[in-house]
RNA sequence: GGGCGAUUGGCUCAGUCGGUUAGAGCGCGCGGUUCACAUCCGCGAGGUCACUGGUUCGAAUCCAGUAUCGCCCA
């Protein structure tokens, strides 16, 4: 198998290749842990990640792209260091948010969820979905996410369902799992129950109305036309569910009263005054209106006083018949007439407006109306002390760790979980009730046989007709996806994870759930390290939304620059679990950099010396023809993969991208590249040198390639492709090793010294450079110069780089000179050819000025610290020694500079 | 009310264990037909590191407080 040297196209055009390259991987079989083609080597252990399912109705979004990019790196590092990896990925049925997209289609075909029934609607979604799911697959693959296909797994799979069932029925049979009727958040828009995390508290703009609530005569039990009390409430239409009036015991202005009974208007019934130090005296007129049925706070006050709960509202949040005359009024209407009946009755005090928090759902956006149903709850308090316990002792680790904070308090502060959801997209419970109330929970696919508690007969037993929350089946999935309850090999091979990776958004949504459920579940963490990514959003930092018309997708930014380009421009520049702001010019900044390194390599392929084999194979240069800018050129890529090894260590992936693009753009093409040309090009070289020089450059190539690959996999490898491979290379760069820096060959010794001497040279080129510039010289013109400070073998490239003539051809010519001085080194530059002489050392002269004090000044500060005594004695010797030395060099350095501007 | 994050050139962001010349990309200015790349090359300008105080020989970095913005929880 030989690797032939190929001619690329001229201009990097990611849609020309990606598409391959994907398919070569997938035709490899590389992905998946026991794929044909995959690497691992032995004694390591499996990395796994479970891929946070996306909605399988939705379309992927810029975070979905972020979430792919990171956990594809994180994959392909471990898949390059040899560990046997599993990505696994997943699709979620996303109950509710499926019902809100697939019920406004069926809008559109003058359809409804109702109109169709339960069985039709479920047909149509699951036919919807197929449609669905390939685009989010397709998504996927376009961006290089390097996933275990064979394992694909979804939240309504039979075996996903199958964990649902079992697991319930197991926290049934713990009594963690039990049905009650409590207060709800109803959202009328969804129809269903939702979770506390899925209401958002919104600050808006109300009314305060103030009402009076005549006294009813104990004796004539009728109400007094002279006495009342004020309440105040914000939603006047649940006046017709109250069943008490509280104040505070406390509360000289009605303690005469309590025991006393009003009449609520129109339902015309009496309720008692209470005293209940909950009340807060200064709120309203101190005294509140009590609807158990409808408010938390009241419900907690009815439940001490005994007061009977009169729910008011229809599902739709309609009034119901128990609001007699207003019944089938929307919540709203019937809050205008009551309002306006009571004015006209005298009994409306006032109204003022007033700033309120009001719940909203989450999905719909209609205000949440808490509700009293009878519901299934999942006990959380034990669940959460586990789950604490779990990240106390570390056992599963948080990243970054300023997260654990918010962990912390949640979990700590936590209420039980409604998981009971009004829909039908999703796990139906596995409850069964019969005639007589009993319930019998049941992990068998086909339910019970009978009533656990009185044996009667299936036949008579009916399901919940509710669904699950969605997030109880996510709770399962870290393990529900390798076959849990059953004890399957996978279960055993990659259960707990490695890594569970998401946005902090969803910390408490999914994350939590998982720790929860899954430690007591399988008795033992589902995932030893949670990494938390930032978020992204628009160019203006608001959250990217549908309705904000803010949204961007991945594939139009795929294609314009390419998967690489988008990977790189969500990851360059940013850090760990911090929002980024998403502007197109960042895909741009990746695509020139694929295309830098695309034209790197396309340099080094055309330069290769006749002496080198087209189809030779990759070997490290020979160390004896090596000079001084190779050594540097090894140097360099050694410390880029420390520095990419220290990033991915500290699960900083921005770093990464960073630390490789100074290191590709900033050292090997700006100046590997360029120093090599130097000596490629010189025919008086020996072949053996050139070659040296050649395979030098192949090298670190090679190593920027495999560092690079996890972020930018697709330009990689197609790049890697055309390079002379090792003859323990595989095909693929997917599979190759990940490059280590302690296996360089050379003297480490040696290449510190090529590091500095070389860098010490670069300073200079860059202050001839500068001097040119400033000074005016035209840029073709080569100069005459006299170079000190520099070692020899390193003069031919100055002279290259910063245009001057060979020193050994051309003797000094006269005429005005320019000086350009460095710590080390010195270059004299004849400017005799030069036309204006006289404006050049005018501008040369203003420039030696400025660089003198510049130079002075950071003399004065390095003496003054040497000066005082504290610093000498308490900082660190090596700190002391550099400031020594760099005075030394600063004394040097101003007396030759003050030498050129005094003559 | 509690918590978290941010505040660094015009813009978007890095900045490791505190170490003395604070970096990058974009933008801006000047220059460039050197055979990898104009998706490029060279040079340059531009920063009181939000503010106040403290710790330290030394603070963008650590501590306390203040301000502004954003987010989370109640």
């Amino acid at each position: 198998m030989t690797t032939q040297i190929r001619e690329l196209p001229k201009a990097y055009e990611p849609g020309r290749f990606e598409a391959a390259i994907y398919e070569r991987w997938l035709s490899a079989d590389v992905f998946a842990p026991d794929g044909a083609g995959a690497r691992s080597e032995p004694g390591l252990q499996p990395f796994v990640i479970i891929q946070p399912p996306p909605n399988v109705t939705g379309a992927l979004h810029l975070g979905h792209a972020l979430t792919s990019t990171i956990e594809d790196a994180m994959i392909r590092h471990a898949r390059m260091r040899g560990h046997p990896t599993l990505w696994l990925p997943g699709l979620d049925h996303a109950s509710i948010a499926a019902q809100y997209v697939l019920d406004r289609l069926l809008a559109e075909e003058g359809e409804s969820r109702e109109s169709l029934g339960r069985e039709r609607y479920l047909e149509r979604m699951w036919q919807f979905i197929t449609e669905t799911r390939e685009v989010m697959l397709g998504q996927q693959r376009r961006i290089g996410a390097s996933l275990d296909w064979s394992r694909l797994r979804f939240t309504m799979d039979e075996g996903s369902a199958r964990a649902v069932r079992e697991s319930f029925a197991r926290l049934y049979r713990d009594g963690l799992a039990y049905r009650t009727e409590a207060l709800i958040n109803w959202c009328p828009g969804c129809r269903t129950s939702i979770s506390d995390l899925e209401v958002i508290p919104t600050e808006e703009t109300g009314s305060l109305w103030t009402i009076r609530y005549h006294l009813v005569d104990p004796g004539t039990h009728r109400p007094l036309q002279g006495e009342w009390v004020s309440v105040a409430t914000t939603r006047p239409e649940t006046i017709l569910g109250d069943t008490a009036v509280a104040v505070h015991p406390d509360d000289e202005r009605y303690r005469a009263l309590v025991g006393r009974k009003v009449r609520i208007p129109f339902v015309e019934r009496d309720v008692p005054i209470i005293a209940d130090d909950v009340v807060d005296r200064a709120f309203g007129t101190g005294a509140v209106k009590i609807t158990p049925a409808h408010d938390r706070d009241d419900y907690e006050t009815g439940r001490r006083h005994r007061l009977a709960s009169i729910t008011v509202l229809n599902d739709d949040a309609t009034i119901n018949e128990a609001g007699e005359r207003f019944a089938g009024l929307d919540r709203y209407e019937a809050r205008r007439h009551i309002i306006a009946e009571l004015e006209g009755m005298g009994d409306l005090e006032g109204s003022r407006p007033h700033e309120m928090l009001i719940g909203r759902c989450q999905r719909s956006n209609d205000v949440v109306e808490p509700r009293l149903k009878t519901q299934w709850f999942i006990r959380t308090e034990p669940l959460a002390q586990a789950a604490l316990e779990a990240t106390r002792s570390r056992e599963t680790v948080i990243v970054p760790a300023r997260f654990e904070k918010v962990w912390e308090s949640w979990l700590t502060n936590i209420h039980d979980w409604n998981v009971s959801r009004q829909l039908w997209w999703g796990h139906r419970i596995p409850a069964w009730y019969c005639p007589d109330g009993h319930v019998t929970v049941s992990a068998h696919a086909d339910g019970p046989s009978a009533c656990d508690t009185c044996g009667r007969p299936a036949d008579e037993l009916t399901q919940d007709p509710d669904i699950f929350d969605t997030w109880f089946s996510s709770g399962l999935w870290p393990f529900s996806t390798l076959g849990w309850p059953e004890r399957t090999d996978d279960l055993a091979r990659f259960y707990p994870g490695s890594v569970m990776e998401t946005g902090y958004d969803i910390i408490f949504f999914w994350v939590a759930r998982m720790m929860m459920l899954g430690i007591h579940l399988t008795d033992t963490v589902p995932f030893r390290k949670v990494y938390l990514h930032g978020l992204v959003k628009d160019p203006v930092g608001a959250k990217m939304a549908k309705s904000k018309g803010n949204v961007v997708d991945p594939l139009e930014a795929i294609s314009t620059t390419g998967a690489d380009a988008l990977r790189f421009a969500l990851l360059n520049g940013t850090s760990p679990g911090n929002d980024q702001k998403y502007r197109p010019e960042r895909l741009e900044e990746g695509r020139n950099f694929a295309n830098k390194l695309w034209n790197a390599t396309r340099f080094v392929l055309g330069a290769r010396p006749a002496s080198v084999r087209p189809n030779a194979r990759r070997r490290s240069p020979d160390p004896v023809s090596l000079g001084p800018t190779e050594r540097w050129i090894r140097a360099r890529a050694g410390a880029a993969v420390d520095a990419v090894d220290r990033g991915f260590q500290a699960d900083n992936y921005g770093e990464v991208t960073r630390v490789l693009y100074e290191a590709i753009w900033g050292e090997f093409c700006d100046w590997g590249l360029e120093l090599a040309k130097v000596r490629l090009a010189d025919e008086a070289l020996p072949a053996a040198a050139r070659a040296a020089t050649w395979w030098t450059l192949v090298e670190a190539l090679d190593t920027y390639l495999r560092l690079l690959h996890p972020v930018m996999p697709f330009v990689t490898e197609a790049l890697w492709d055309t390079l002379p491979h090792a003859e323990d290379d595989p095909q693929l760069l997917i599979v190759a090793r990940w490059p280590s820096a302690g296996a360089r060959t050379g003297s480490e010794a040696g290449d510190r010294d090529a590091e500095r001497s070389v860098d010490a040279m670069i300073e200079l080129i860059r202050g001839v450079r500068n001097a040119r510039s400033e000074a005016g010289i035209e840029p073709s013109l080569r100069l005459d110069a006299e170079l000190t400070g520099i070692e020899p073998a390193l003069v031919p490239f100055i002279e290259r780089l910063a245009r001057l003539n060979p020193s050994d051809v051309t003797s000094p010519g006269g005429g005005p000179t320019v000086v350009v001085t460095t710590t080390t080194a010195q270059a004299v530059l004849w400017i005799g050819r030069q036309a204006s002489g006289a404006d050049v050392i005018d501008r040369d002269r203003a420039r030696l000025e400025k660089e003198l004090a510049e130079a002075e000044r950071h003399l004065a500060a390095a003496r003054a610290r040497l000066a005082d005594g504290a610093f000498v004695s308490k900082a660190p010797p090596s700190v002391v020694d550099g400031t020594r030395a760099r005075e030394a060099e600063l004394v040097e350095r101003v007396a030759r500079l003050r030498e050129r501007v005094g003559s």
